[in-house]
DNA sequence: CGCTTATTTGACGTTCCTCAATATCCGTGG
DNA sequence: CCACGGATATTGAGGAACGTCAAATAAGCG
């Protein structure tokens, strides 16, 4: 049975497909029954915002399933994408009362969301989630750094070819196919929302990758389908070691 | 008396100038007295490397005073800054043994380090050092992010402008002139480092420096002292708010 | 004072952006 | 099932911003 308001189906947390990898992944079982009593599931569909920057925050909260963008943007309407939220993925920062960037569900999402203040007090009671919520923004810490070298130095190919890359790295390790060479994905941005990321135009993002169509990197079939024939490749194209990581 | 080996005066953690930011500013005094038993402090040279890429990391540690830089660099030679280390900033990621980024003395810089084994184990025992440093982690989050949307998205002009702001408004805590709106300081960094950091190249950082004294917003003595007349000038220049932070 | 390094400036080329037109995709209703 | 319309994506032409290469100037240091 549905929860009508939410239109999201209570989970028990032992099913919760973030189990392992969210901001609870070194709870124990006490410790989780504490989480659930201040737990929501809230759902948005692609395109809704989630959170406005500078809006108060009365939660904190992972993303179950679906995907998810952080952007920031100046008075004039240039934005720039500083983080993409992936399931299990931390929202808001504990001990900030407003939001400092906006958050759009790029796709369909659900998030399993904590009543903010019970959940910072907990957070002093239980070093489980205080240190996975280190050793998770020192994670996000290093993809921004990383995404510093890709926007400063890298030429407008490079940052498509480092953009599928990382897609493409991550569906691998769900849609891992040890027969193929060949992977396959879903892009889940739009031309936009990669400009967006990349520091590009529209315009330039779609030239690149018919760019690398012509030159047989990819292929697609409509838009969004993606195939890359050979993985090393691609990490070529993106400037990157073609070693190291999933694919080696 | 100096220590032969380290060039530095041992310091009593109480008198320490970082006391009450870097990594341990929560600990009681008998916490501090744990971590000064496995701490020891180093002095380098601007210019010298602090830690290799790549290199096995025996240790984390504060920067006590000067600056030191975080950069990435690709295979054919591209670099990009991706951290700039200021007094009480910290080294070395806990956890991993490997260094991610260079480190590299931007000026002389002095250096508490503490060896990595036993730091790990008391951060374990200690909530204070893990909840400081998650504090850290995510403020420097933010400002990963804050740079992202500065090399994704702003012109030269912008970028030099930003670089500039967050220089004088570090200063101005610092040298606070509170009966002159004046602002005057000295560029920690070359021009070439400027770049890195920026995403440019020297000779465009060359160029946007000239453009903005001739308009007036900045005036130089030499090539790197720096006079701001009008700082909200300066950060519309930049493409912020003029209002918000230290100078509102 | 001469040497080395950092910085500035100039001329020119390339990349990416802007503006504009066209094509494709996808959901909706006939 | 197909036609329509709005959103999304592609492609083209021209221009602006920034990079590259080269030379001149200034600054710091012995």
């Amino acid at each position: 049975m549905l929860n009508e308001r939410t239109g999201v189906p209570p989970h028990d947390c032992e099913e919760c497909p973030i189990r392992h990898r969210a901001v609870c992944a070194r709870c124990e079982s006490d410790e989780l029954e504490q989480l659930d009593g201040i737990k929501y599931y809230r759902k948005y569909e692609a395109g809704q915002t989630v959170i406005w920057s500078g809006d108060r925050m009365d939660f904190v909260g992972s993303v179950v399933s679906g995907i998810a963008s952080l952007t920031q943007t100046m008075e004039d309407g240039r934005t720039q994408m500083v983080g993409l939220l992936l399931p299990s993925d931390f929202v808001g920062r504990p001990g900030r009362a407003t939001a400092a960037y906006d958050v759009v569900a790029t796709t369909d999402i659900v998030m399993c969301c904590f009543r903010k203040a019970p959940f910072e007090e907990m957070m002093v009671r239980t070093p489980h989630i205080a240190q996975r919520l280190l050793e998770m923004t020192l994670d996000e810490l290093d993809a921004a750094r990383e995404w510093m070298l890709v926007l400063g130095r890298k030429t407008a190919r490079e940052k498509i070819a480092s953009l599928l890359s990382i897609i493409a790295r991550r569906d691998a390790s769900v849609n891992a196919r040890p027969d193929k060479s060949e992977i396959v994905f879903d892009l889940p941005l739009t031309r936009e929302a990669m400009a967006d990321y990349l520091g590009l135009t529209l315009e330039t993002v779609s030239r690149q990758i018919s760019a690398l169509r012509k030159d047989g990197v990819i292929a697609l079939e409509g838009k969004r389908h993606v195939t890359v024939p050979d993985m090393t490749r691609l990490l070529e194209e993106a400037g990157d070691d073609a070693d190291g990581g999933v694919f080696a």
